[in-house]
DNA sequence: TTTT
DNA sequence: TTTT
C-alpha cells in the first residue's frame, strides 16, 4: 500500500550522525513547520516533525544541514516500539527520508541548491541494512 | 511551509465517532499499511498509522468506512501533546486527513467507489457522491 | 528537486505492454480520475492522466490491471517531445509509475489487493535502461 | 479519487499575471526541476513543469516570485483543450497549484521565506505571513 | 520557448 | 491495542 510523505520545514538543531552497531550512518534530525491556517486564538502553530535518513543520504545530511535550514524532505511515516526507563513501551513516530534536499543558498551564494539523494551507488554508503536496532 | 501526506491502507477497527465539546464531529482509524520491502529477516512489515477527521468528513467516514476496508487519506502530519493518568507530558502523531476516498467496493457490487470529500461548510451527509458507474 | 505524484483512479482501456528496441518492457495506461469539486456547471469534471512505467513493474500492470479497475500510482511528471507526422515538435507530458497498487479485488474474492513494486530485484525485470527512445 | 502533486524548482521566467474575462486573476510560470538520477548518458536531465495559480495566490505569486526564485507547488494534475491557430485540437498539461512556497530568501537577508496561501477569500495581499525570525 |  |  502507500505512504508518502513530503515535507518543507527549518530544522530545530544540527543534525546528529550516529553509526548503529553495525556500522550504518544514521542521522536525526527535527523540522519545524508553520501551519497553514492559524488556530481559533489567531496564532499561526507550528509542527515539529521528526525525520531519520540512513547511510550516504545520513552522511550528506550531516555534512550540510544545520540548525535554520530550510529542507525538503520526501519519505514516508514510520512508527517505532521502544521501552522506556520504567520498561513501559512507547511509540516514536518519525518521517523516513528517502529524498532531502538542502533549500537554503550555501553562505556566501545567493541562490544555490545542493542535492543529495541516496543513489545507493554513492562514494561511502556502507550497504548494510538496519531499520531495527536503533536504540536512541 | 509544506506538510503533505498521502496513505492507503485498511482500517484496524470500525472508526470511532465522538463529539467534542463544542459539538463537532470528530473521528478516528489506524490504517494498516504494509511496507513495501521486506525486512533483513525476510518479512514484510506493517505501519499502523492513527488518523483523525473532523465535521462532515468525520460523519461520513463513520458512516460508510468499516474494519478491514481499504481507504486513502489526503492530508497532514500532526502532533498533539496531553497529560497522561500519571501527569505525564505524552505526544501523539496523527494523520489530519483532509480527504478520504472509500477503496473498497460497496457490498453486492463489484467494483464501485465512494469520494466524499471535506467541503469545509456544509453540516451534513449531503454531496455524497457514490460515482457507481464508470463511464469509458 | 522535487518531483512527487500521487494518483488514484481507473484505467480507461486494457494496459498495452510493448517491449523498447533495447528489449525493455513499458507499459502504458491512462487513469480518469474524477475531481473533486464541481464546475460552475455543477458538472463533475473527470481528467484523464496518461502513465507509463518500465521493467518489471510493466509487466506486472500489464497482467494484473484492466480497463476499469482501480488503480494507485506513485511516481513524477515528465514531459517528452516528439515530431508529429507534419515534423511539427509536440508535448507529452505522462506520470513516470514508481510505485503501482492494484486497488480493485481479485475476481472472485472479496477485498483481496495485490502490491507490486518495483524491486528491481525480482524475477523478470531485465536491467537495460531507457527512457529516451519510445516511439509511440 | 486522488490527484496530487508536489514540486520544487525555478522559475524559468517571471511569472504572467492576467485577468480572465470576469475578472479573475491568473498566473502562469514553468518550474525547472533536475532529475534525480542521471540519463543514459551522464547527464542530468530537467523536467520543465508549468503551473497556474489563481485568485489571490496569482496575485501573491506574480508579486513575489521572479525568474530564478525557488518555489514549492502543491497541487493537482489537469489537462485542459484548446484549438491551436489551425483549428486543430490540443492538450496542455498542468499543476494547478493549491499552496506555493517561496523558497528563496528575500534579497538582502539570509534565509527568510514567505508563505502565501490560497485562503480562498480575501481579494488581495493582505495577510501574507513573511516569517523571517526563526524561533528556536 | 526554459532555471541554478 | 491492530488490517488483508
Amino acid at each position: 500500500m502507500l505512504n508518502r510523505v513530503v515535507l518543507i520545514g527549518r530544522l530545530t538543531k544540527d543534525p546528529e550522525l550516529r553509526y548503529s552497531p553495525s556500522g550504518v550512518a544514521v542521522t536525526n534530525f527535527t523540522l519545524a513547520i508553520d501551519r497553514k491556517f492559524k488556530n481559533a486564538q489567531g496564532e499561526r502553530e507550528t509542527d515539529f516533525i521528526p525525520c531519520v535518513m540512513f547511510k550516504q543520504l545520513a552522511e550528506l545530511c550531516a555534512n550540510y544541514l544545520a540548525k535554520g535550514k530550510l529542507a525538503s524532505v520526501d519519505g514516508r511515516i514510520q512508527i517505532r516500539t521502544y521501552n522506556d526507563k520504567d520498561g513501559q513501551k512507547r511509540w516514536v513516530t518519525e518521517v523516513v527520508a528517502e529524498d532531502v534536499h538542502f533549500l537554503s543558498p550555501k553562505d556566501g551564494g545567493s541562490g544555490g541548491m545542493e542535492s543529495p539523494s541516496s543513489s545507493g551507488k554513492g562514494s561511502f554508503g556502507h550497504e548494510v541494512n538496519l531499520d531495527d536496532d536503533i536504540p536512541f
